[in-house]
DNA sequence: AAGTGTCCTTGACAGTGTCAAGTGCCTTGA
DNA sequence: TCAAGGCACTTGACACTGTCAAGGACACTT
């Protein structure tokens, strides 16, 4: 009982300093590592080394813990986005572009299990997590901006598309008959590359030639 | 035994020809209605009503119903792609195209429940049912066709380009942040019209200026 | 020293998917 | 006509899940 309750060991201070902060981590590792269906609380609890229930003192319900992971998802990809944005200047509007559509599927397909689950309401109803809400909505401002430097005025069906084209590609490679027909992942990265360019090609017509 | 079996009452004449098509539309309804949490297979057997094992006797596991009624949905989504590609002749390239991406969004908007089995890997694991997979492919195929029918080739790139256009708006308005960006149905398919005419009118700007 | 709140444990319950075994009815073969 | 066998389904059990309820150890206040 050392080691487990009395928090003195050096085994406790790397790894369990705070507890809430572990089940976090441990639920991430298990999303990413076996997917969803594997990612139960009581093997989260088994992982951090809890009881079944050590978790509901930190979080209200399973829903809530992946409404944390999905909170700070939406986060980092709205920083990546804010990212390419401020690149603007340096590398032109094309540039910028490019690099914003790259960090959107790069984030997709760099945490395909967390990345599943940030837009899967049946996972997690962002409608009843305002922080989650909030993140999401800063992602969406990210993408409205460049929407707005390439373009040069905001409009729904513009941000629309451009926002399913990237959406679209990231969910066909994860999820849908796109994965399966590149196998590898220098192939899906090749094939992402490749169908970047050609989209920002096809909305910047002028800005393609010019490059 | 003047119908499938002695279950001579008429209750069983309407409601109980073929238990594994019941299960089938039980499953379809509870789907759309109840969403996919909801979809247990006891609830199904339930509603059928028949014990919780009967289903066993005419799918393997959860995962095979769920992996026929995507089958089901490939075809039918293949079906209406195919028929806005036969309508090339009629509409021109640009009419075809957008009734292609109508009818890609459309089915999607139209049911909802299996639209989102159908591109959810960690329910339905399309490589383990080969009819679905073929089902699938089919539906790759006709967007291939529309693909080869607008550009005049078969570029990967811009298939990728199209299915991700389309697919990414299905999912936003179904899934992700543009769903609740539009409430009410009319609002989205005014959405849906406007964002899917740009997108046409941008890959085909030729044929824009000229409708 | 007593009380109080925090953090965690143990125990229980209903619900799930699935395996194993049993039951009733229909068809078939002689 | 009647026994044999198979088909469609039922009953029962198991391990697993999320969640509710209650208890127990410990630190802090007063």
């Amino acid at each position: 009982m050392s080691q487990t309750t009395s928090r003195s060991t050096s085994q406790a201070v790397t790894q369990a300093p705070d507890l809430r902060r572990r089940i976090l981590d441990a639920s991430a590792a298990l999303l990413e590592s076996d997917g969803l269906a594997a990612l139960s609380l009581r093997e989260v609890a088994r992982r951090a080394g809890v009881s079944h229930q050590a978790p509901y003192h930190h979080f209200k319900d399973r829903e809530s813990i992946l409404a944390e992971l999905v909170t700070e998802g939406f986060e980092r990809l709205a920083k990546r986005l804010a990212h390419a944005n401020d690149q603007a200047g340096a590398l032109g509007a094309r540039g910028a572009l490019l690099e914003s559509c790259r960090a959107y599927v790069g984030f997709a397909l760099g945490y395909p299990g967390l990345f599943r689950i940030m837009c899967r309401p049946e996972v997690v109803d962002l409608s009843r997590f305002e922080r989650a809400q909030a993140a999401s909505d800063q992602a969406y401002a990210e993408l409205e901006r460049m929407v707005v430097l390439v373009h040069r005025r905001a409009d729904d069906a513009l941000i629309s598309q451009h926002w399913a084209q990237v959406h679209g590609l990231a969910c066909l490679i994860l999820d849908g008959g796109l994965g399966v027909r590149l196998p590898g992942a220098r192939a899906r990265r090749e094939h992402v590359r490749q169908s970047l360019e050609r989209y920002v090609d096809t909305v910047l017509p002028g800005l393609a030639m010019a490059r």
